[in-house]
DNA sequence: TAGATTGTTAATCGATTAACAATC
DNA sequence: TAGATTGTTAATCGATTAACAATC
């Protein structure tokens, strides 16, 4: 049972290791690992041990002096953090290469959300099935967040239309944004979040660095 | 002509914001704005008046007292940094959802990068076209690195593989990696830089954002 | 010239690292 | 108990912000 010495509020430098650190416990539970010191994850991840029990006592005493960090129950603890035993519906708007492809490739139950419908302008697209839904009319979008009351939207669309989608969502209750539209959406209402996705930044941040060779 | 106060060593924070300068700035362009002050681009940018001028020092006095920055001329410049107006050539290994949509949805010449060969280890596969390219046995690679030496290799392919290809391409003389296979591959070479993009983790801030509330 | 706004130095803030007493 | 390793406080480092003299 961890002490439970939780920060009131946690940086967000913290929680976006967060993920990371998931993943890797995740990992080595998988390789039948069921101890580590924050010395031997450090290494494996590239961190400080200082950092990791830094970072991890942020939420609680998850360790255990003389014997390190019990992975199944540091594991389950950082899951319930992230909340990926949630289920938060999410809508995707846009069911172009990229919309489609979020669609089947990402296993969203994993990270704590379900999708529960596709919408795209183009009727052409209408009654196609992506990842074993039905791509329903954007003139839909409206009654169908009325009747689920989505919490998540996932935009894949042009960017001339993100801002405009964006606030109809929110005045249907949308309460995050999985932004891929390649224009960095502004939201005013603050307890509404936002992640504005631009994989071409990182591209770019290749092409830097190869010309710095 | 811009003094070129150039610092010698330009910490990765600063890099990392790059792109978004050249993408608001573009926009701004394209909006027919022709200069505009640090103040002013803060303000757009939800950043401070300050950092932005730190910022752009760092790569030379880009801007005029009295003036503020000609866009037209910062824009050129942040491109240049970045290196956008190259053209390193690119295998995509992988033509499952992810990598048909990453082939066919970015605009890589946008980012100084060009798609030069897209290849998959399902035969099935083979010869089918995605983004005017066709997808090449995975066996092919290796000839195809030794005649195009493409420096940038886009994984697209499943953990389990991720770091064994990595070290192959390595070898075969790729410099950077655009890495979506939702493992952390790890490069020894210091001269070789990786980007190791994690959809999830983005996707699990949100559920962890929706969780508090 | 006067006003505006940069480039740059100094001050502040926050995040990371180091150290070590507490404790399993 | 002795050894290992945490939780936590203090020291360091780096990044952001503020201030202002330089200058267009």
């Amino acid at each position: 049972m961890p002490k439970e010495t939780k920060k009131s509020v946690v940086s967000n430098s913290v929680i976006k290791r967060l993920p990371r650190y998931y993943r890797f416990i995740g990992e080595l539970l998988k390789q039948g690992t069921i101890r580590i010191s924050s010395e031997k994850l450090a290494e494996k991840m590239s961190l400080t041990a200082s950092q990791i029990r830094q970072d991890l006592n942020c939420f609680g005493g998850f360790g255990q002096q003389g014997y390190g960090y019990n992975l199944t129950e540091l594991h389950k603890e950082i899951g319930n953090i992230l909340g990926v035993h949630e289920a938060h519906k999410a809508v995707l708007i846009g069911a172009g290469n990229l919309g489609r492809a979020i669609a089947a490739h990402m296993d969203f139950a994993e990270y704590g959300c379900r999708l529960a419908g596709i919408f795209d302008s183009d009727t052409g697209k209408t009654g196609e099935t992506v990842a074993e839904l039905p791509v329903l009319n954007i003139s839909e979008l409206e009654n169908f967040c009325r009747r689920e009351s989505p919490q998540i939207a996932i935009l894949c669309i042009p960017r001339a239309s993100a801002q405009h989608i964006a606030d109809s969502l929110v005045n249907l209750g949308v309460k995050a944004f999985w932004n891929f539209s390649h224009y960095d959406i502004k939201i005013s209402h603050k307890d509404i979040v936002v992640e504005n996705v631009h994989l071409g930044d990182s591209l770019m941040m290749l092409s830097y660095a190869l010309k710095q060779g």
